[in-house]
DNA sequence: AATGAATGAGGGTTCATTCAT
DNA sequence: TATGAATGAACCCTCATTCAT
């Protein structure tokens, strides 16, 4: 495999298992089999892995949205297929996804954030879109609801796998309070 | 005044300033006008002054809503000044809210974060439950509808503060499109 | 109890179970039960312990040596009884005495060294001029005999103790050996 | 030259100078011309480096009692060269030894002083095995009376080097008492 | 491109000592 | 005499980065 990606996925592996603070290079280069200095010729330092993470998780993220909502069912269902992914994708990612945001922040790679994100709230504007024009969703502007509704919707799935005291129950019901919601707050 | 807490005001000045990874300890008490060793003293390590980081932002958001609602103007204006307050305190520790969260999650405190928000959440429940009394809002579960409104309201505050392409005609109207949003996602 | 016996006492537990570099005041005032500036109405330094230390344990070591060996016994039955005693004062402090050496050297203390062993030896010469006039001991003197013989059976009872690898048959049999090589060394 | 023995020779220069604990790894590291961080290449820690230098003392010893002792001479001729060796290598790293021995032992070390000084007491058994051949020397266990004539040497050199009292006369004095002492426990 | 030994600045933490009570 | 909170200098060790091979 590409050595690049051979770094990220290893990275990956180490800020899970340590935090950010507690991974060394050495942790990522010895996971991805190979030498100190090859890390080098790949990443210009530490930290500048980060952005590439974020892009990989957020384009996963993207990717499983749009394998799991199926236009032709009906609207509500869709809600629900896209709920469902992005529970699953920000569950296995939700102990990077607070360090890889840190991470950027602490390095003035901020502004990429927005523009690693972009792509998905494209989709999922295109998505309300649909919604709008099979007049199920209330007319706003659609970038504006796609933000709300990633937001929402990410938020209500770290809660759910931020804390420990939930359980399968406690989950599938808050999944549905949370197609309520939003089947609420878009539909006319 | 108690060195504890001159310690976690200097902290979160410091690390507003610079950042997780490049604030030092020696800045933390220099800024506290305390002893290096003093520090050590009230907090057994640099990264352990984040739970306390995080229970005095959530502490001070929930303050913060408990003034701005006033429960006897109308369910919507209330919406309105909740969502601002949030705002108004996201946006005060925007960059440190990250570094906050990374910080705990990368040091097993992350239990102590459902800890920190369970009053925030209950005050927001109540405020909520009101509003069901009132007929404004649906029946269901308050605390469910407190956590998802407060999710929301907090990433849509993010996403405005994060990028920098805003301007304050942005933050209005993406305001605006919130309340919307949540007046559709709660009303009856 | 006195409590500069109690912090020379505390000492000698420390040093005994961390090494004096891994030794701090702290552990010592609290297992003396004083508080920690206490410490410093009795001694002047951390290291200023050493030299009260190796007073007690060589002022021990000829209380010991003084008790044990009878005058009216026969000579080789003395010199048992003498290596007896030095083995079992060296044995319950054995893992102290390089440490307080050490201690010692580090702060120029060393010439008390000397001085703390004086008495031994004036102890020991006294019974090998005993010995002398008793004409089983060869004529020479008697001081300079002391020292190579406290010498020769503090060595010898620190190999017993140094290495785990001895059992008691092994001990029996090296004190044994010590005493026929005392006895040729010394007769006439 | 190899940077293992350039940091123990350093290390060996430094304590001498300054004692264990006013010793820094970076007087090592400048002493040896070396990075800081190349110290831990070879040693987990600044004490770790005490049984390699306690290694170096002893094959030291025995090299240059290998040296010193001509087995063509007369046993008692013989004595005296081992006593002289023994004094000269004592001598020279007087100050450390104990330093040495006390850092071994603060640092669960312990068991490998026996096994450093193992290789010393077969060479010294050797030679008193010859001289029992010759018939010079009593007949009991060789190893036995290495491990005592050894400690004895080591302890008169000691004592010699220790006190600030000596002058060359009393060195001379000193070490003609222990042949005498060495031949007597020694002999048929 | 790949290696991994070497670098050395940097900072978290410790702990002997002080001093106001 | 006794206390123990506060001090701050000191130092070990880490680890991102470099570079000769």
């Amino acid at each position: 495999m590409d050595k690049r990606e051979r770094i990220i996925r290893a990275a990956i592996e180490v800020f899970r298992e340590k935090g950010i603070e507690r991974s060394k290079v050495s942790d990522i280069v010895s996971k991805a089999e190979i030498a100190q200095g090859t890390f080098y010729l790949y990443f210009p330092s530490k930290l500048s892995v980060m952005p590439a993470i974020a892009a990989k998780m957020v384009g996963q993220l993207e990717e499983k949205v749009l394998q799991a909502v199926i236009p032709d069912d009906s609207w509500d269902e869709q809600l629900r297929q896209f709920t469902a992914a992005v529970f699953e994708v920000t569950g296995e990612y939700r102990d990077v996804s607070a360090l890889v945001y840190a991470g950027l922040s602490s390095t003035e790679h901020v502004k990429e954030w927005e523009q690693i994100y972009t792509p998905l709230y494209g989709t999922v504007s295109e998505m309300i879109g649909r919604w709008q024009a099979g007049g199920h969703v209330r007319q706003a502007d659609s970038l504006r609801l796609a933000r709300l509704v990633v937001g929402l919707t990410e938020s209500a799935a770290e809660q759910v796998y931020l804390y420990d005291s939930y359980d399968s129950g406690q989950e599938k019901a808050q999944k549905e309070e949370l197609v309520e919601f939003l089947k609420h707050a878009l539909q006319m």
